[in-house]
DNA sequence: AGAATAGTGTCTCTAAGACAGTATAAA
DNA sequence: TTTATACTGTCTTAGAGACACTATTCT
């Protein structure tokens, strides 16, 4: 019988750049991956899990202290070799979470834990099993929604200006958007609501907006598709 | 430990109708739901399962004797209540394959098997398991992505043409396409190439297509959406 | 006044949608 | 010659993209 893990890519944006949370494997010989950095998680917890949603969100809790986040399935991984233990399961998940006031609580067996940005993690030589793979996935998976949903309002604590929300987007695609455009686009989608202008560090004020809805991101119908 | 399972939804088209593969679970007591319609799949083989893919490939070689259909992973669903034998996650697979020439076998321990309306099945009043939310999920899966790639060609076999391809997304999408908007797109996303002229039943011949990359699906820039 | 950021107006152009038309086969 | 299906052309229009412009705050 294969045994059951859940792990988790929780991003987040930081100094403007796109990062993942990592946690160190202990560096013992009974460790299979001594030392590497891996993703957050470990095996379901069949007395205090419910359901590998409800594991996801409590591995994501010990590790962030944020209850509430994005939370999207993005697929599993499984296979005979991924773990030199035996045949193995892994129930991978993947958050978006605001940066403002995040502290990171190091796990019981995590010797260190870490905001790496991804781009500079998908060019290290190894991560712990097959969580190279995996973040890959997770960071295609992202992009290519954020290319036509509203994904990137989850980066963000509310209530939030249309600036800022753009940037959001510029540092995920890693390109510049036209501003006018992206306005119309957010606004045409109603999925935001005007809660009051928030004052920024200088200079204009900016309308502050919050979701309709923190359940899901709104679908556009057309990609973002710069003439090139 | 909880176990793993893993179940495929395979699609077909028959009759200018979007068709599921569900058996019957034996009707004997033992069984977690007897005689409940569910779908096909099973415990991985830790032996002769490389993988899950595999895994569920070789389900749906068993069942349906195709070789290379289109599978992609949909999710995982995993609880303490799905199964009452105990915490249990299955990984699930969707399929679309061609229906010319399809025998179905019988499992071993499945009394019946058949392809049924899909959105009749929805109506059902139960299937095994949590085997109705799954199919949901499927569908919406499939419905929206036909909205934007090109996933209908895996439902025909090779060459096909361009009304047939046309009548597949409207199948599954339940409305009429408009022909020339249709054609425009297929042909400028660039991914079938010409196959020599089809001779259909009478009428003007066509011309037959054969995709340039059968890994996987065309993405395109928008949805069909026609104007309300 | 000047700098910095927020927000708007306008023009162009692509491509989708609608629909009418032409082309090629069989009966 | 009619019928059925395959395929093309044309017109309209929505909306994206580009970019210049105005608005509001701080120093």
């Amino acid at each position: 019988m294969p045994f059951t893990t859940v792990d988790v890519v929780i991003f987040t944006v930081i100094e403007a750049r796109l990062r993942v949370l990592l946690v160190q494997r202990p560096n013992v010989k009974d460790d299979p991956c001594p030392g590497l950095w891996a993703l957050p998680g470990g095996f379901v917890d069949v007395d205090r899990d419910d359901s590998l949603e409800a594991c996801a969100r409590r591995k994501l809790l010990e590790k962030t202290a944020v209850v509430s986040p994005y939370l999207e399935q993005l697929g599993s991984w499984g296979g005979a070799r991924r773990d030199p233990r035996g045949w193995s399961a892994t129930h991978v998940y993947f958050a978006l979470i605001p940066a403002e006031g995040l502290q990171l609580a190091k796990g019981a067996n995590a010797a260190e834990v870490g905001w790496f940005e991804v781009d500079e993690v998908l060019g290290w030589p190894a991560l712990a099993f097959d969580h190279a793979e995996i973040l890959r996935a997770a960071v295609d998976r992202l992009r290519s929604k954020v290319e036509y949903t509203s994904l990137p309002a989850f980066l963000l604590e509310e209530p939030f200006t249309l600036p800022q929300l753009q940037r959001m987007y510029e540092v995920v695609l890693g390109r510049d958007v036209d501003k006018s455009g992206f306005r119309t686009r957010m606004l045409a989608a109603h999925f935001l609501e005007e809660a009051g202008y928030v004052a920024g560090h200088s200079n204009r004020p900016a309308m502050g907006y919050r979701l309709r809805d923190r359940t899901g991101p709104v679908v556009f119908p057309r990609t973002f598709s710069p003439r090139q």
